[in-house]
DNA sequence: GACTCCATGTAAGCGGTTACATGATTTT
DNA sequence: AAAATCATGTAACCGCTTACATGGAGTC
């Protein structure tokens, strides 16, 4: 249940009203979180019913600006600290991949063509976010986001790269092409990922 | 509500009681998705009235020995073939990132120290998985599997080439190193990734 | 006889999605 | 005056988790 500390985090940035956190849902935690309206106005009831959140004034139209209060701010830094991160497990996409045998091999290569789009229209996507960024400022977001941002690129990266070492083709005999074999255990002195020059616009 | 297709796809290696489907849940599909004895039970239920499976045969203990039908089989190919592949999108993970702010530098290198050994728990894991099975073997899920293997690898050596990239240190005012720029559009002579050679084992 | 494994079922509750509903304020 | 935007709320439904419940069959 991580829709109530998506709301508490966002609120340690700045306080906001149910309608400015949908909005922050939509554009920087679209990606990571996404909430619908009807989910985002009940929950912020239920906080500000449990006292981790308060409404620190009311506007026009109804408008209730929601602040952090302490104890949902020390909520906030033990879901943090002292929980485990869950790590993904349902995959649409790789479920589909465990059956692919249930379908001719000509689908089954439309099949990975189709992820092969998916992911490089998300890639592209995630490198027009990061030119619309100004990484200057300084903000909640920004900082620790970019980091977040970082992952997704890589993370497409990678899906391209297994897809084309997948064997696509009917009929292959051959072993596998495999993920280079990582170290586990990295000395001190481990390779570090070359920085690349800041920010060129290549289009 | 992809755990009905999960089920066909099971089905159609062969037929199967709901008790073998649990334990095919718990094994070859547990990383990609996980299913409960209570939800697999209910959902065989309705999938027989609707008619995409049949009881086939009746064992001791009432065990019953679920067949898929034709009707089964298509509505399996059509979800295959016919409907988009939904993304992942919710990552606990990745949203604790976004609010590393709110904890202090000590507390945001623990939580990527802790994210780095989960990744490679889990590489090590499927490294164990890999040289467990017999990939010689002709089987449904064999087949297939072995490319959803190999993308939970790369996933989790992405993982870690991500954590080492991040800027760890405290005051660090270098530009992010970035993933690597990847060709979208790579031409028939794109660059393929190196096979290794097959099988050594190397503890 | 006790224990383990096989085998299926139900019920409560939670988080999430979709849809419906209402109205005030600002913009064109 | 009409339309777009701001702003909040509720209700039905679905998938998943946790827990409870029952009993037959094989094994020590």
């Amino acid at each position: 249940m991580s829709l109530r500390h998506a709301l508490l985090g966002l609120l340690a940035g700045r306080s906001a009203s149910g309608y400015d956190l949908l909005k922050l849902f939509d554009t920087s935690l679209a990606n990571v979180w996404p909430a619908t309206q009807s989910q985002i106005y009940s929950e912020l009831n239920k906080l500000a019913d449990a006292g981790l959140i308060t409404v620190a004034a009311e506007g026009p139209r109804g408008r209730k600006q929601y602040a952090l209060t302490d104890e949902g701010l020390a909520e906030l830094r033990h879901w943090m600290t002292e929980t485990e991160p869950q790590r993904n497990t349902r995959s649409d996409v790789l479920l589909r991949v465990f059956f692919l045998a249930v379908i001719t091999p000509e689908q089954a290569r439309a099949y990975l063509a189709r992820l092969t789009s998916m992911y490089a229209s998300q890639h592209e996507a995630l490198r027009e976010i990061e030119q619309a960024i100004d990484w200057e400022e300084e903000g909640n977001l920004t900082a620790y986001g970019r980091i977040a941002l970082e992952y997704g690129l890589r993370f497409n990266a990678m899906g391209l790269e297994w897809l084309v070492a997948v064997p696509y083709s009917q009929g292959r005999t051959t072993p596998y092409s495999s993920a280079p074999r990582i170290s586990l255990h990295p000395g001190p002195e481990s390779p570090r990922v070359q920085a690349y020059p800041p920010r060129t616009n290549r289009a």
